[in-house]
DNA sequence: ATGAAAGCGCTAACAT
DNA sequence: ATGTTAGCGCTTTCAT
């Protein structure tokens, strides 16, 4: 167990000052060049690398980003963090990871603790329980402080900092018209409830597309889920709607889910009813992910390019840190969807 | 824009010096009442946070450890972070997450990065290529240098490291001989190639089985799909083999995955070839992820307990933090697993 | 060409 | 009860 080396030991052991070494190790040209050579060459040998805490405390610099994300066993959000792992790396930071799990208080919490030192940055998406309680100090207050903020697709647009959002609205839209396009007239839409921004404007893009196709929105056909900490029990619920519906003989032929859960909780009732998809019903879902490829039928989504989300944000956040932008001047990205089509529709 | 106070700030308003500031905020019995009160409530007023990256430079510790996985978007993967991150941060931990993307190199450099001074110490899942190519000089380096290791799921038993491993032999045992008490004589066993230990292990597990039933292995039944950076392809390879089988009417009548996808695979082989899962191929695989709980006929799977495995391995790892345990005792701690019944036996 | 010294923010042993 | 000082590892300005 040999322990890292530091500038001063190299200096003592060469008798020179910590500065000399310094100096050497940045190939600083005041340094005479055996000298600079030796010193190099000694610190390979026993393999110096500088101490960053300690390079840290001097930049006010720490090259770490703090992610804050509300889940991460989570197709899209461990997408994102790749998207952002990925441009971090390659701008030479690194990514530090804090789940807010939904929680208001978790999420104050994990941005406190990272906001006294550790990183430069931060990249968020807000949780549900804050987007509930419409309260965003914390947010407020790290922007105050001057540290960069960046929201991503749960965003609060009062917030004065760079944000990064899927184009809910539109890709809802086009999803919702692609069904009317197969012919669908009666087209059930499974959402959340309307504080969640990302559900509320898939809901908007749904009835804006309704509305273009001169379609009348019938209430009947919308389903807010109800927001259940237990997942299987906000499942079940869900299912017990859908059922429902169809027990008082409410038509559909096309059914618009705003995740892949809820559409895979659809296609089970269907296959209980013994209705076939896509030929009774077709469907549709937001989040191009595991589930929908490996369905049976295979899922038509709506791809939200999460990977893409992850580096624009992660984009956004470097280019502030580097001073390439002044920090009052914010922009908002919006990532187009794209429609992957498959079986079910 | 107000820039975090200080300790030197606080100091020069109130005309004391810098360590009557820091011993009234630790409330040392040092510092008279009043001046003590007057300066809590100043630093209060003003939101002081101490700046970690002073502390870490001072106590040489962090409070932060770096996790290498060498993938996220895998259900396993960040479940395990999950339970990391739960256990963690209720030890007062933070935890930077690095993505080896199952390159050697990669993993290198990102251990190379965290150790100088950013991390406390690390949770490793040891990349393919990295198993491949038998070079852990790496992870034997931190080592040596003092810094606490901990091997999850992929290890290499000859580091001397704590290591949290999943049982795959027992496993892959219990769930073959599952397969076999339901009636299945000829298992088909989907496998990696021997050089990943945890496919190597869950093939002898499904040996052992038959051999403790007395059923002679049949190399025609054991297809170890190679690996392949393109997923799309490999799975390709795995059902075209599939289909050979069936084609040189080679008869089995359960089918034993080692993972998710490659039960997915074989479930759209089956289908495609009118075969009924469970009447005539039952089927079970490991990883209790969300495509067996949301495919149909939904899998029954090996659980491997990813959560607890996060959770074990953090618990190891600050453990030796906080010198609770000598850093030359080394633990193995095996996660048992479990069979979760559904639909597909 | 080399070194001394200050300072990043904080702690703690050691004065006063 | 309060203050001074050294030091964590490094950079950088300012001597020499």
């Amino acid at each position: 167990m040999k322990k890292r080396i530091t500038l001063k030991e190299i200096a003592n052991e060469l008798n020179v000052s910590i500065s000399t070494v310094s100096k050497s190790l940045k190939n600083s040209p005041e340094i005479g060049e055996d000298t600079r050579q030796k010193i190099i060459a000694f610190a390979k040998a026993h393999n110096y690398r500088p101490n960053n805490i300690a390079l840290s405390l001097k930049n006010r610099k720490t090259k770490t980003i703090g992610v804050i994300i509300p889940e991460i066993v989570h197709y899209f959000f461990s997408n994102v963090i790749n998207g952002i792992e990925k441009f971090a790396n390659q701008s030479g930071y690194n990514v530090i990871i804090a789940v807010s799990n939904e929680s208001f208080e978790k999420e104050v919490l994990n941005m406190e603790t990272l906001a006294n030192g550790h990183i430069d940055g931060f990249i968020v998406s807000i949780a549900k329980e804050t987007l509930k309680k419409q309260d965003f100090h914390h947010i407020q207050e790290t922007i105050d402080l001057g540290m960069p903020v960046v929201l991503f697709d749960r965003v609060f647009n009062d917030l004065k900092c760079d944000k990064v959002i899927v184009d809910d609205k539109g890709g809802a839209e086009a999803a919702t018209t692609f069904l009317i396009e197969k012919g669908r007239k009666n087209i059930l839409l499974l959402t959340t409830q309307d504080y969640i921004s990302v559900g509320n404007l898939r809901t908007q893009g749904y009835l804006e597309a309704l509305k273009k196709q001169h379609i009348i929105a019938d209430n009947n056909l919308i389903i807010k889920v109800i927001d259940n900490k237990n997942s299987e029990q906000e499942m079940f619920d869900l299912e017990w709607q859908i059922e429902n519906l169809l027990d008082q003989e409410i038509h559909f032929d096309g059914i618009f889910a705003v995740n892949e859960i809820y559409a895979a909780s659809a296609m089970k009732v269907m296959r209980k009813r013994k209705l076939n998809i896509p030929k009774d019903i077709a469907l549709i879902c937001f989040t191009d992910g595991v589930i929908s490829r490996y369905s049976f039928p295979s899922l038509t989504t709506v791809s939200q390019h999460a990977e893409e989300i992850g580096e624009s944000s992660a984009e956004l956040l470097i280019n502030k840190l580097k001073d390439q932008y002044p920090v009052e001047e914010n922009f908002t990205k919006i990532i187009k969807c794209s429609i992957i089509e498959r079986e079910s529709t």
